[in-house]
DNA sequence: TCCGCATTACCACTGGGTGGGAGAACCAAT
DNA sequence: ATTGGTTCTCCCACCCAGTGGTAATGCGGA
């Protein structure tokens, strides 16, 4: 900007948004301070961004003086197009599940090189999954990274092995060459199983959405206590992906 | 800012904030120009906007030209607190009623003089309604409206009457002292009805969700097609809005 | 090919942005 | 009550990032 610069280079909105940045699923809420030690800038600036998001309704202040996310930003990224065709589609046949098998659903998107699980119908009864709404999963250790892996072209699995398979329990696939082979037979039956690669005690089916170019859309996945309910959920899931596809097109 | 500026006294990132507020529910994708003349900046200015939107992933773009909200932007939006503990609150509770009734249930919130739909479920057979995700519902000819409105002061009330009582049907009460008198009954009963006050055809039933200390957290509220429905439907909306209030406390 | 509109690129000019620092407010410990 | 530390609020001299007119380029449709 103009000024006293400490970072020249930096442009106004950069911080703006840097501001916004510093807020997460572990940081829902911040001070001041720490708004101005997370983004780098100096707690002045910081606070005169944070002023202005106020004014607009992006943010919004506690009354023990900690600002969080307001709800003017949420409507607005309520308009995001991947969620918003996807979730009206989906959410349907999310639902059909849910009252058939009682497990959690879950809906989710490529961004990066994760999964972003955009909608999630769970109960108290279902398999406690870490995974909420707007958090993100690996590509290569749950099922409805699988599936969108699997659909995405050698590009991606590029990227997602040289960013190191991370081991999160003893059944991770690590090794690239398994993985490949893993997403081969995903490829073959549309279909992508997790067997406790992510959380111990939890398994998973998930179906590609795919879009009529042939690109994939999102993954719809359920997770499941036992290996043998998922033999059974499987053409379900994959049926109600097959469904969400004809709506989003 | 700086610069040969047309309109002293804007600053950057009021005109950040602008480029924004030009995407809505109407109109969730638009072009460079588009932008531009909505939220009243110089092409150009618009145009680095946009970008440095972009290059952060607040905004995507097309194949045609034209440009959306991005996931990094909803991914934040997730994190306003108001939906993010309601709905995972709620959500157990909403599925329930839909299961029961297998009508459409909605959860708002209050947003300035209105009332915004944090979350929705419906099916293809329940009654259609206007309503979306992220829309707005005025407060004086809806159920969840009502259930706000009586249970939020006399300022809220004031600032809605003389802004006017939109009529949208011959339902609508246009009158404030028929309104007034309707909320009474609203705090008397913790139940707010509506008849074919929005929509010809849609009726609907709403409980507010209160806090701890007395204040409104949001309205849970189905919409039926018949009249005779609601009064089966009334406890059940009235128990689970206890039951969200437990958990969102 | 020509015309009209949307998008991209450039750049001289300047006012909005900057951040250090001073003071107020708050809290906990002494 | 006093002290010391931390956080928040306010101010303002300095100046660089932001601005937007203009021109070039791209893209269809007539």
């Amino acid at each position: 900007m103009a000024g006293r610069t400490n970072t020249p280079g930096q442009t106004v909105s950069r911080r703006l948004l840097a501001v916004l940045d510093t807020f997460d699923v572990a940081h829902p809420a911040l001070t001041l301070t720490e708004v101005a030690t997370r983004s780098g800038l100096p707690v002045s600036t910081a606070r005169r961004l944070i002023n202005e998001l106020r004014a607009w309704g992006g943010l919004e202040r506690l009354d023990d003086g900690r600002y969080h996310i307001g709800m003017r930003l949420w409507t607005i990224g309520a308009l995001a197009p991947q969620q918003r065709g996807l979730r009206a589609a989906a959410l349907p046949y999310m639902h059909d599940l849910f009252q058939a098998t009682q497990e959690n659903i879950q809906l989710t998107v490529l961004e990066g090189t994760q999964a972003l699980c955009i909608e999630k119908i769970s109960s108290t009864k279902a398999v406690p999954t870490l995974t909420h709404i707007g958090g993100r999963l690996p590509l290569h250790a749950t099922g409805v990274g699988k599936a969108i892996l699997a659909f995405s072209g050698e590009e991606l699995f590029s990227s997602v092995t040289e960013a190191g398979l991370a081991r999160m329990t003893p059944h991770t696939i690590t090794q690239p060459g398994r993985l490949a082979a893993a997403l081969a037979e995903v490829r073959a039956s549309r279909v992508a199983y997790a067997y406790e690669e992510m959380t111990l005690g939890a398994v998973s089916v998930a179906a590609p959405v795919l879009g009529l170019d042939g690109r994939v859309l999102a993954a719809l996945g359920i997770v499941a206590h036992s290996r043998a309910a998922l033999d059974r959920l499987a053409p379900a899931v994959r049926t109600a992906a097959l469904g969400i596809a004809r709506w989003a097109n």
